[in-house]
RNA sequence: GCGCCCUUAGCUCAGUGGAUAGAGCGUCCGGCUACGAACCGGGAGGUCGCAGGUUCGAAUCCUGCAGGGCGCACCA
């Protein structure tokens, strides 16, 4: 609809200008949009405010010029000048009436569009250390991450979802020392735990599991033949845990990518990923040495200084494994846009990373979007936790408690670069302060609605009943009451949202839209009784509850949150 | 010290350079003899952190300042 609206915006003006109504040294750029006042119309655009001064004639009389070439379209029911010089735009009925017919045809399609192209885009988030159990941002950046995958596919790209794994480096060898250190106390030797350990008590666990499968063999060896044992044990319990934690919550990564692989050698035998990589940057002239160490020249890139990638020791640093990460994301995977999203306690990272991105001759195809941290509150009160002990509420616990659906929604419902604060309680009460029932309500009221008028009350699934229940042919034009034409204009203002969401990599706007779609639904039911005598206008209104029923599984689909037939 | 993010109603937050800045919660008043009251209607509540600038028009863009968070390794 924005769509045919601008066209008519743009070959008016053309059509004033060919006629010498107006003349124009520049043309101006022809922007529409949704005045925020309902009395201002469906529409608006500012053209005759920006074309006044090139034209030498003040905006209202602008306006007057092209509007007088707007009416007349069976869309259009009224073009009003307003304010300082808008034109307002009122759609008809019948324009408003027919999103009813394209949702109930389309239905999971429906907003779908096309900005993508076909483009591969690869979205890699919570890539969480396997060394631990996740922290409650780690939930947010799965929720994030997973949604925008969902919204980037719903506009034409073809998305994967990727979990980058550091499994190499010194704290799996801490992590290794730890567990090896919990195994010994429980075979009752005497054993120092390591300075920099972790403490957390699943190190205990874990260390624990290997007692019980493998007894105490494991205590008469070496120190490091223990350690290399343990630390592909525990990985590999780690992995899984981490696996059943984000699958709990309904996240599916396509590939679980190891940092390992960068260091090996290649497929064919040949020198590994991140020499390759190196190879490259030292081809295009970004590299140099000093001091024993091989550096990248970031600040040709505006980084602040230039970064170091294999030490004077030999070993390579994480960066460099990092940048042979991109490069094989870029060069022997082909992604066409690549985002990550990266906790804010990694934000220093962005220069350098976006730098080795533009040195690898891929400037603009990586994307970092920081995810902002989440405090945790009970009722109001902070939760306090502790890092060195290892004290804390992990993102399972808190999974456990306030399940998927709120906790989903929760992290979605704000903007990414605002820190969260996260209510544990409100997450978990089931009235109408969560927002997440207020919406999962109207959905569940709807198949309410067409059980009853179905006279099935015990069916499963509301789909096929809605599908019978409301034939072809059915008479929107009965359909004028103003709740049902604000309904309407929500319902149209969908795929502008995926788009505007997907396009700013803001989930957020979801949550909002499907609040203001619930909102909506609620005032209509209260003042248009659905079922009645009339059976034209029952089907007619059928439809409405139908169509809002499909946007609302659609938006909360998108949300990666469930869509309760009842509750 | 440098960099990034934030500062909007009592609280938590929306707000693609547009018209009288919005929502939820809280507060006050009102609405169930028809489809789910987990709902709906109404009222009160704002110097958009401060000061300049750009613009026909600034919460939004630019500069400076103040306050809060995070980060500044040949760690990962």
């Amino acid at each position: 609809m924005q769509h045919l609206i601008k066209s008519l915006v743009s070959d008016a003006l053309d059509a004033a200008l060919d006629a010498g109504e107006l003349t124009l040294v520049e043309r101006p750029e022809i922007t529409i949009e949704r005045p925020r006042e309902l009395s201002h119309g469906d529409w608006a655009t500012n053209v005759a405010m920006r074309a006044a001064k090139g034209a030498g004639m003040p905006p209202r009389q602008v306006a007057e010029v092209i509007s007088a070439r707007m009416t007349g379209h069976p869309d259009v029911a009224a073009v009003e000048i307003a304010g300082p010089g808008f034109i307002n735009i009122r759609l008809s009925a019948a324009a408003l009436q027919r999103v009813i017919v394209s949702a109930r045809e389309q239905r999971a399609d429906f907003g779908r569009s096309d900005l993508g192209g076909g483009k591969r885009a690869q979205v890699e988030f919570v890539s969480a250390n396997p060394v631990g159990p996740m922290h409650v941002g780690h939930g947010r950046w799965a929720a994030l991450g997973d949604s925008l995958a969902r919204l980037l596919g719903h506009v034409g790209y073809r998305v994967e979802r990727e979990f980058y794994v550091n499994d190499q480096g010194v704290q799996m060898d801490v992590f290794a020392e730890s567990v090896a250190a919990r195994y010994l106390e429980l075979c009752d030797r005497e054993v120092e735990f390591p300075e920099s350990g972790y403490r957390g008590a699943y190190i205990t666990d874990i260390a624990r599991e290997i007692l019980a499968d493998e007894g105490e063999s494991w205590a008469d060896t070496s120190a490091a033949e223990r350690e290399s044992h343990f630390k592909e044990k525990a990985y590999a319990q780690v992995l899984a845990h981490l696996k059943h934690v984000l699958s709990g919550m309904g996240v599916e990564f396509d590939v679980w990518f190891s940092e390992r692989t960068l260091h090996a050698p290649g497929a064919d035998g040949g020198p590994s990923a991140i020499v390759r990589a190196i190879a490259r940057l030292r081809e295009t002239g970004y590299i140099f040495e000093e001091e024993g160490a091989t550096w990248f020249r970031s600040t040709d890139f505006g980084d602040d200084k230039d970064r170091v990638l294999q030490k004077a020791d030999g070993d390579y640093t994480y960066f460099a494994a990092d940048i042979a990460y991109h490069w094989d994301k870029f060069e022997i995977r082909g992604f066409d846009l690549v985002i990550d999203i990266w906790g804010a306690d990694h934000h220093g990272y962005v220069k350098r990373m976006e730098a080795a991105a533009a040195a690898l001759g891929h400037p603009g195809k990586l994307e970092l979007v920081i995810g902002q941290l989440v405090n945790l509150f009970r009722n109001g009160e902070v939760v306090r936790m502790s890092k060195r002990t290892g004290e804390m509420v992990t993102f399972e616990d808190l999974l456990d408690e306030v399940g998927p659906d709120a906790a989903r929604y929760f992290f979605l419902r704000r903007s990414t670069d605002q820190a969260l604060d996260f209510d544990i309680a409100l997450a978990k009460e089931q009235s109408s302060d969560n927002p997440v029932y207020y919406v999962q309500y109207a959905h569940a009221r709807i198949c309410s609605i067409l059980r009853k008028a179905a006279v099935q009350p015990d069916a499963d699934d509301v789909a096929p009943l809605a599908a019978a229940l409301v034939l072809a042919d059915v008479d929107l034009a009965l359909l004028g009451h103003d709740a049902e034409l604000a309904l309407f204009r929500k319902l149209a203002e969908f795929g502008e949202v995926v788009e505007i969401a997907a396009t700013q990599r803001a989930p957020h706007k979801l949550t909002r839209y499907a609040e203001e779609l619930a909102a909506s639904f609620h005032q209509f039911y209260t003042v248009c009784h659905v079922i009645g005598d009339d059976p034209a206008l029952t089907a007619a209104r059928l439809a409405v509850v139908d169509a809002t029923r499909i946007v609302l599984e659609l938006v909360l689909a998108l949300l990666g949150v469930s869509a309760p037939q009842r509750m």
